[in-house]
DNA sequence: CTTGATGCAAAGGATTTGCACAAAT
DNA sequence: ATTTGTGCAAATCCTTTGCATCAAG
């Protein structure tokens, strides 16, 4: 799906549950819909300032952008991170942070997805909970940094 | 094993390291050898303070044993949460919150942690990092919030 | 127009640090 | 005796809030 067209597909979920698509909101939707990596507040902060966002209204408006299933936020060693999700379809994130050089990436596998699936089925049966979220965080030393 | 034994091997394994086994390391680690709970580091300090302990003792003490392996620490929903892990000799960690009563419970299934297990092997080598370490972090509604 | 959103400045809360003193080896 | 650890108070950092103003629908 075009940039465009999910750009727009987000502002009518903004303006179908009652909030405004602002000035703020439209620059922070195009960061995130532009990007693959994972922004703290001050990344979202410094790459909307010049189209007059302020920090204050990028903690407000990351808060409601996962309010609204836009985006989702991981929290990794005392830092928040947020990536959009809205065209994910999972429900499932397995990150991987270096200890090394602190880069984090995300591991998308079919095999492991599915077989993770699964897993969630058994645990809710098992323990009788409803799981809706499951967020994977390992870490280690990349391959880069092996070297 | 029993608790006093733990806490003299804790003992021993800071004194390897060349740090001391002070009154504050003796009560959080008394504190952390006695209970199963998730701790936050206000938790840490209500439950020794009366032993003279300080809220940035508690801090510093808390990266140190992080660092020397005693505890390990989660991050949920901005917080901070620390738990005993030197003899759970497993190096996964699975964690369910409810998001209706904030409990944090630990889910040890030893075929779910098998499977993981063999997860993390086929990570490695379809992408090349070594994995030292997986958090799980799930969220949902638990048993008790659903009736 | 009307209501919600924003910027600014200030407040808040958790965590960290400087330093003189205390305590463990 | 020597070196590390600690308490206290203050500083720092990130995040949130109050309020007057602005702008989107």
């Amino acid at each position: 799906m075009g940039n465009e067209k999910k750009i727009m597909e987000i502002k009518v979920l903004f303006i179908s549950k009652g909030y405004k698509f602002t000035r703020s909101r439209k620059a922070m939707t195009e960061l995130f819909v532009s990007t693959q990596d994972h922004l703290k507040p001050e990344d979202v902060h410094r790459l909307t300032k010049d189209q007059g966002v302020s920090l204050p209204t990028v903690y407000r408006n990351l808060d409601l952008m996962v309010r609204l299933g836009v985006i989702k936020e991981i929290e990794i060693h005392h830092d928040r991170f947020y990536e959009l999700v809205l065209y994910s379809r999972k429900k499932l994130h397995m990150h991987f942070q270096c200890r090394i050089c602190g880069q984090i990436k995300e591991y998308s596998n079919p095999d492991i997805f599915k077989s993770m699936i699964d897993q969630r089925d058994y645990l809710e049966s098992v323990y009788g909970d409803d799981i809706d979220d499951i967020t994977i965080i390992m870490k280690g030393t990349c391959s880069a940094c092996k070297k």
